[in-house]
DNA sequence: GTATTTATTGCAATATTTTGCAAGTTTTTA
DNA sequence: TAAAAACTTGCAAAATATTGCAATAAATAC
């Protein structure tokens, strides 16, 4: 049997039973329980089921994936996403926001830790689905298909409901002397009100993202208190972000 | 049995029955008593139950676990869904609540109808996801992770900004003289508002929710319009709402 | 065509996690 | 207060994971 063909069976028998073991399908599949594991974690890498020990159980109702967004360079995503997490704070509020950095961020938040989280992000709350102590607050609005988010004035009005100890953003665009910027007019908005309503700012950036510019302004890069990005904070392309004030981890 | 298997399947129990002892469990699901007690406090850290001396109760103001809910009864629900469907016409903004009726309601609803759907829980944004004509809001608010929905005041504001011409509701429980009522006073008051800001509003309910009633007061029995159930609408048991103004179907 | 690379699979050695048991402690019950 | 039931802790056995490696098959280059 070929192998994508036996990936196929193994979701379908997911999908059906909800859970099976390796050994149900090392067994109906003919091959060794290693090969079944080793398909299981290609499966769970792209979402399309969780793995558990002892075998694979199907997702939860909670949308969790990016349908347009290609997974890519998720190892400097997962870098960064690191970096990042020395700055949430047991008993903290903090905002999340979409992107594939920020998914990465959430699923290294430690178990015990108790936090509230604020998100307009449905992979996010899908992570934090089984986060045992964070109170996980969802922020409404008009669905946008593509990111995997809510956007529009509801989404809006809820986070301006909160204070937050810390915003931690996805970046689209920044430029030292065009700002922040992004795509959509709607999502500036949404995260310049995500800045404002929160006590401390930090961008979460690949190096490609630096220095360029999209059409719909969000503000100064000065808005930001602190960057993480994939590469050294010594970095010279980075140089002209601490001459503003920045800090650079 | 894997042992993400066996922590549903305690769930399950847990929801059916509110309250189970190690000994039963031990006995059901073939392991120890200790592995059980191991498998409570998993669930009790997880807040999905509570760990008592000698077994687990359920949750008490929490509604019972979405995936313990899943697989119960779905055909009957389908039934109950398909009925429903009829009254949802081309171009309605329409409430949608919670529950696996609600789910497989949401599932029926044709790929060309063009709807503004405003719900509160992830499984029907996760069916409405791919709809291409549906426009989806999402009201935001505190996650409940048992029935992934959210819940609370912000979810409340939300659907205060929306006058539907339609609200879908899923029913915990409904008696001729004790009225609506559920496990759980925010999804009381949460069910009131959606069921106000609604022109119409169609409860969704199979016959073993029928004369049966909770803590929790929502409303009179006169505050929904139409009463869908998975039997004939000329079922005897159905009277005594008839009587009282409601069409049944 | 053959040689080289690449991907896949099973195996073995080594961690890690889970489980059941036993001994001792605490709580409940009568 | 004594007996019974339930809980805690530590530990060893069993189950499951991880890693590296070799054998095989498939793809690619020469």
């Amino acid at each position: 049997m070929i192998k994508d063909e036996r990936l196929e069976q193994i979701l379908e028998q997911v999908s059906r039973a909800r859970s099976v073991s390796l050994t149900d399908l090392s067994a109906s599949l003919n091959v060794s329980e290693d090969t079944i594991r080793r398909d299981i974690k290609i499966l769970s890498e792209k979402g399309l089921l969780k793995a558990v020990r002892g075998g694979a159980v199907a997702h939860s109702p909670i949308p969790h994936h990016f349908r347009a967004r290609e997974k890519h360079d998720m190892a400097r995503k997962r870098i960064v996403a690191s970096k990042a997490l020395q700055f949430i704070k047991e008993g903290q509020v903090i905002f999340l926001d979409g992107g594939t950095s920020i998914q990465a961020l959430a699923e290294l938040i430690p178990a015990d830790m108790k936090l509230t989280v604020v998100t307009h992000s449905f992979p996010v709350v899908s992570v934090l689905e089984d986060h045992p102590t964070a109170e996980v607050i969802f922020a409404g609005g008009r669905l946008c298909k593509t990111a995997f988010t809510t956007i529009g004035y509801e989404t809006i009005q809820t986070f301006k409901n909160f204070r937050a100890d810390l915003c931690l953003m996805s970046v689209c665009s920044i430029h030292p002397t065009m700002g922040l910027t992004t795509v959509n007019h709607e999502e500036a908005q949404l995260k310049r009100t995500m800045m404002e309503m929160a006590g401390q700012t930090i961008a979460l950036s690949t190096m490609d993202k630096l220095n360029t510019a999209e059409s719909f302004y969000i503000g100064p890069v000065t808005d930001v208190d602190i960057i993480v990005t994939d590469t050294e904070p010594t970095d010279e392309r980075l140089n002209v972000y601490k001459e503003a004030g920045i800090t650079i981890f």
